[in-house]
DNA sequence: ATACGATTTAAACGAACGTTTGAACAACAC
DNA sequence: GTGTTGTTCAAACGTTCGTTTAAATCGTAT
């Protein structure tokens, strides 16, 4: 037979210890080993059902990030039949919430996957930076647009800068790998056993991100793309 | 002779050779033949100065390190020697400014071990993560506490919390992997080849942090371990 | 029962890894 | 000169890596 057949779990299996081995060692620091005697499937079985190592991280990501960006499309789109253009802080609470709310639901990878995601988004290796690059351009360019659209005052390229500050503060925290908690003595329990940790983070870091995003402008000269020369003031 | 040698200059062709290609590549995607090749020196050169890989990483950080944590404890000091107590604002200048400052000086490591640092921050590798932790540990210490009396109204868990979104949003922007800046179309420019990009980063990173830190306190029950139980309100 | 495609298995592949070795080489002391 | 000490070098060490192979096994349709 060819297709729909009662697949075993090894595909599955093989995933769910790839996301958490990942999680924890990074992809270098994983071997196929590990990965294949944590899911208690054959060597060979990666290889067979994703041809390669680096086709298995692929998959692991896709799995998640297909839920992501269509949950994320979907909020935007509500948003945006309204009568007027969302507001940053309904935007923010769209493209960040949806990602937090991921870390309370265990069916959609729960904070393994949100720890997974922030560690790897700072991964080096090339064929990680494209992969993602791909998987994220059409949320991004949408989302980023939105954020034009709310802040009209604020030259884009001060929005695009601080819309990646934003996500290096959350890619942070979700991936809790930060070293100098061991250093403050704090844990910050983003842990993945935590049950309501995704409950924590995102009550903590949404003010924080939106208060970023709300800082008076830079006071060096603005390059003239837009409207008005906003000099330092409330961009929002 | 023992000492107080004529160094050939091997030692410091490694570390740069090394602080280039971790930064590039990370820790465990360089490999020793690379970075002795690109250092010139024979292979086994490593293992005989250093001693193995590992002590190869710590050296190339604690040579930049020890100038950073010198400087920011001299400025803490110096704040804290005036009538009053520091404020929020000068305090993050202290500590994060010193930081883009080392952007600036090649001979500090410049854009390359800013992005190094900023990368690594987020290793998953054990001993790393161990490394840093006590290599920050008294710097962080006194910044906490200099953040504690500068914030008498909010918190200690709240300003825990913020420290580490501030460090995440500035390691990411030093770190410069941003898998987004691909999808987003815009270069942020933080590479190591532009003379300005630390200037940039400050100004652009630097009320972005501020206004993070002084966004308003999240909504729920804040636990009643200090003053006055401030709900809902700015923070600072 | 037989045939066949899909899957699993044990074993091996060549390549690359970090590290070690022991000889060669340099500079200085006596 | 000889001896000593710090450094470099080519070569090899044993291990682990991701991947491939070919046989064995399973489930089902004929």
């Amino acid at each position: 037979m060819n297709e729909a057949r009662v697949v075993p779990d090894t595909r599955e299996r093989i995933l769910d210890a790839a996301e958490r081995l990942f999680m924890e060692s990074g992809y270098e620091g994983t071997s196929m080993r590990l990965i294949t005697g944590a899911a208690g499937v054959n060597l060979a079985a990666v290889n067979y059902h994703f041809g390669s190592k680096e086709a298995l991280l692929r998959e692991v990501f896709r799995r998640r990030l297909a839920w992501l960006n269509r949950e994320r499309l979907r909020l935007l789109d509500e948003m945006e039949a309204g009568a007027e253009p969302p507001k940053p802080s309904a935007i923010l609470e769209a493209f960040f919430g949806t990602l937090m709310r991921m870390g309370t639901d265990e069916s959609l990878g729960g904070m393994t996957f949100l720890r997974l995601l922030g560690r790897t988004l700072t991964e080096p290796a090339d064929f990680i930076r494209a992969f993602f690059a791909g998987e994220y351009a059409e949320v991004v360019d949408r989302y980023k647009r939105a954020l034009f659209r709310a802040l009209p005052d604020v030259p884009h390229e001060e929005i695009i800068w601080r819309f990646h500050l934003m996500l290096g503060a959350m890619s942070y925290a979700i991936a809790g790998t930060d070293a100098l908690q061991a250093a403050t003595g704090c844990e910050l329990r983003t842990s993945p056993d935590d049950p309501h940790a995704a409950e924590h983070l995102a009550a903590r870091v949404m003010p924080f991100l939106l208060g970023g995003l709300r800082a008076p402008l830079p006071q060096f000269a603005v390059p003239p793309e837009q409207q008005r020369t906003s000099g330092p003031g409330k961009a929002a």
